[in-house]
DNA sequence: TATAAATTCTATAAAAATAGTAGAATTAAA
DNA sequence: TTTAATTCTACTATTTTTATAGAATTTATA
């Protein structure tokens, strides 16, 4: 499951992929429209804007927009930035990828080669959703 | 992410699924095995008797065993008895449906359709991973 | 019938992750 | 200079996760 701030962090997306072009949004009106608490959300974006989606104009009529196109954005991209590694364990991660501590020997690991088709079709389900798809429904 | 709970549930049924029929494990046997501390193990193996994926035998000798064959048992299954819904909201869930506490109009959000392709894949891919499929590797 | 060895049940606790808040500092437009 | 925005750091409350403890119950068998 996806935790509220990843949520929070589409739902933010989605608002800015819905301006016009160039439009700079604020905070507070992302947090109003989308229904967000809007000291959270000022964390998200920050976050966001480290994952090198969004990008931001400091002082008065400041605020933030996309830096990529929305179909640039996938859902595992958001995850990744968020919610961390898509594979179901650590040791079957491409991105995230971590021992298990309890695994006595990784190469006899009946789990591991299941869970790594699981994460190649999960990957591919979630790289085919883009911001600018979700947006078009 | 699974959490250890469920890795440790699969690890055990994965156990379990490659003792000769018919045969009882204690405890203490699949805990030394597969690396899972007894005590947490007694709770799971409680868990997976509810989800009525494992019998046991009460008293001396008494035990754990498979109630239903390999082929029979999915990641889905085991997923969805711990660590709950497949799916990466609860909105967009088929067995664990709960409305988004922060969301407006369901029929208009704009990323529900999205996460329920993702289940849908994610739930096929899970369907298709066995406790015998993972023995079988 | 007593003992040993197993499951079962209920409660508790420590640690980590999640979700959110507070407030001061900085930036830039008017 | 004022106003209104982002940025930064720290904190906190709640929930979830990951166990542990110990007593009660069950059953085989000596």
């Amino acid at each position: 499951m996806l935790s509220q701030k990843t949520k929070y962090a589409l739902k933010a997306l989605l608002y800015l992929a819905q301006q016009d072009i160039n439009h700079i949004s604020k905070t507070t009106d992302i947090a109003e429209s989308a229904n967000i608490p809007k000291k959270f959300l000022e964390q998200i974006l920050l976050d966001l804007k480290r994952g090198h989606l969004v990008g931001s104009k400091q002082g008065k009529l400041g605020g933030y927009y996309l830096l990529k196109s929305g179909n640039e954005i996938t859902l595992a991209d958001i995850h990744r930035l968020f919610d961390g590694a898509i594979a179901l364990l650590p040791c079957a991660s491409l991105n995230f990828y971590e021992r298990c501590s309890d695994c006595k020997d990784e190469s006899e690991c009946l789990l591991r080669h299941g869970l790594m088709t699981i994460r190649d079709e999960t990957l591919k389900a979630m790289q085919g959703i883009t911001i600018a798809s979700l947006v078009k429904k």
